[in-house]
DNA sequence: ACGCTTTCTGAAAGCGTTTTCAAAAGTATA
DNA sequence: TATACTTTTGAAAACGCTTTCAGAAAGCGT
């Protein structure tokens, strides 16, 4: 007996339970029944040579990765965390792993590895992370790809998860003018790039144009999805002297840089300008005044990801759009009255 | 020529190429060197070709993964983001792939494949995720490992990053007790197994001795590190009739929580109760009254783990313990003053 | 032009599984 | 008991790269 001290193979495994390493993989896969004899034998030596197949191996024979890859194009503010953890959920209940890429860092000199049809068994893309060359060369080779949150070119066949934006929007800017009487709303767009924005822009000017208000294309601006940005944007509008008497942020992160602005301004919120935002992270209802916005499931969304990918993985059909829905949620930075503090908004309707 | 339509392998290029497939390999990988023709010829050739190598074909030759696992306890709250974040960049910049597993869900029956020595060059794992006797069996096989938050049981060799947990809370607990003259604090614990919260009980009681309070346990209270729970742990105190004028939360989260439970009581904070927390997440300043806290480098922590690890996979010798600097944070929720909101406290000091 | 290094190169041997194929062993039917 | 299937099984061929080894080519000093 050879005292190699390397770990154990699948063939050490068939040489101590007495059978051929086909056999030991078969117990291993389990799609192919096994006489149970041998099985045990099998699984007793798999026990006390404490074998573990490596990873490698199975991929490069099977020519399945078990791994499914998601790309971001950065991880940040209050949002990834329950859509990470809406991914990471679907892909472990699916027995996948989990490979997560982010563009954020595209260090000068290190193109990094893509994550593609040779590393993944399907790709989950956030809007904003591959562009459509990519997109394209992978549909074209039919790789298994859901996007989040970001309509695909029309020529590409590639399934969508995206939340009610426009219609949240339009809730949103339909309660400042109904419920507040605000007739001069600044949006705040988000990122470049990043479609949500655009569609909450459409619901705010279908909700404005609804109410005979026409649209001021003054009162648009740019605030990311970010607080800081969000902050200066409304130092500026201030600075101009641009009139508004409520403002709609890309996001409840923007909303808060808002806030900043506004109350370092002596504005107040809601007395004098309403402030609402979108997503109602977790914080939202923590702020002061307590954040009114859109609930957005996000760790559905990130769920969902994964369950059109498994479809499209096992060849079956995939819904073409998954449109979550979203709900309003009035607190009082736009000036509705609330007690006290209620438990946190539904989560899992 | 045969018209197969597989994606192309090594073989084909170096066919294309005119060299031969070791060639390829040694082009692929820029470790040896290649007369600048024969180079040039093969870089052409996958581009034609659009080659892009397996990775598990290579894995299994080279016995490296070139991957990076991070494992979790979950995935949630305001930490996880930035954490990650630091994580995610560290592993990129050092070219590595970044697998990710959270043990959150130990769905019944499933009861998924472990990050390990046969698909990861190396692991980072935070307080709570890998039992001792895992820890104990890949240190024992020299795998590279750095622990998070987790001083390692003694026998094991394995580096550690950490932030500066008990000084923090006796900073916090200081200025509670000599800045606003609280003598009665409540400490709320962290989870089970979190070993942050020890180190930060520690620094309480420290504080409390060093100002000749004798510690009352009735003060010492559960509260995990999650805003629901602290919520009813505060709101029980209370009806048990406990009486004190601070709550020192175990994080931001559970400050939120304690914020929440202490408004709908009717206390006034920070008149009637100090509520501080630790972290210092960026929400941290937006609620009401802005929380002070202690500022912890969850970033810079992620990024130093892998540094720390990349040094144990390149064979060098590795810092014990790497102890992050905390820092405190004065906004109002302790008793103090402040005149407008500061801009974010620094991220990257 | 001749040895002696040094640098490049290709053939071939792995790396550790899965999977195909055909043979062996069982089972049911006649 | 023989025949025709149906299960199980093992041998061996992939899977697509890296790496070793030895030989070829090139450089260099004389």
């Amino acid at each position: 007996m050879t005292t190699k001290n390397r770990p154990p193979t699948i063939g050490d495994v068939a040489q101590r339970a007495k059978v051929s390493i086909a056999t030991v993989s078969r117990v291993l896969n389990g799609k192919v029944p096994v006489a149970p004899d041998k099985a045990d034998r099998v699984r007793a030596a798999i026990e006390e040579l404490q074998f573990v197949p490596r990873t490698a191996a199975r991929v490069l024979a099977s020519r399945k990765t078990g791994t499914v890859g998601l790309v971001l194009p950065e991880i940040s503010g209050a949002f990834f965390s329950p859509m990470l953890r809406g991914v990471e959920a679907g892909i472990r209940q699916a027995g996948y792993d989990f490979l997560i890429h982010s563009m954020q860092t595209t260090h000068e000199g290190i193109p990094h590895r893509q994550l593609g049809e040779h590393n993944t068994d399907g790709l989950i893309v956030f809007t904003g992370s591959l562009d459509i060359k990519e997109l394209t060369r992978l549909n074209r080779i039919n790789f298994p790809i859901v996007l989040l949150h970001q309509t695909p070119p029309e020529s590409l066949n590639i399934p969508v998860i995206t939340i009610e934006n426009k219609s949240g929007a339009e809730m949103l800017v339909d309660h400042l003018i109904e419920g507040h009487g605000r007739r001069r709303i600044v949006y705040l767009q988000g990122p470049e790039g990043h479609e949500d924005s655009v569609w909450r822009e459409r619901g705010y000017r279908e909700s404005l144009e609804a109410h005979g208000i026409t649209f001021d294309p003054e009162l648009v601006a740019t605030g990311g999805f970010d607080d800081e940005e969000a902050f200066a944007t409304i130092q500026e509008l201030i600075l101009e002297g641009v009139e508004f008497d409520a403002v709609f942020a890309g996001d409840d992160d923007a909303a808060m840089g808002v806030m900043r602005a506004l109350k370092l301004a002596g504005r107040l919120v809601p007395d004098d300008v309403s402030v609402v935002g979108f997503d109602d992270i977790p914080f939202a209802r923590y702020v002061s005044p307590p954040l009114t916005t859109i609930h957005a499931p996000i760790e559905e969304v990130g769920r969902e990801a994964v369950s059109q990918l498994m479809r499209l993985i096992n060849g079956q059909q995939p819904e073409a759009l998954t449109l979550m829905r979203t709900e309003l949620v009035l607190r009082e930075s736009c000036g509705c009255e609330s007690g006290e503090i209620k438990p946190a908004s539904p989560m899992d309707p």
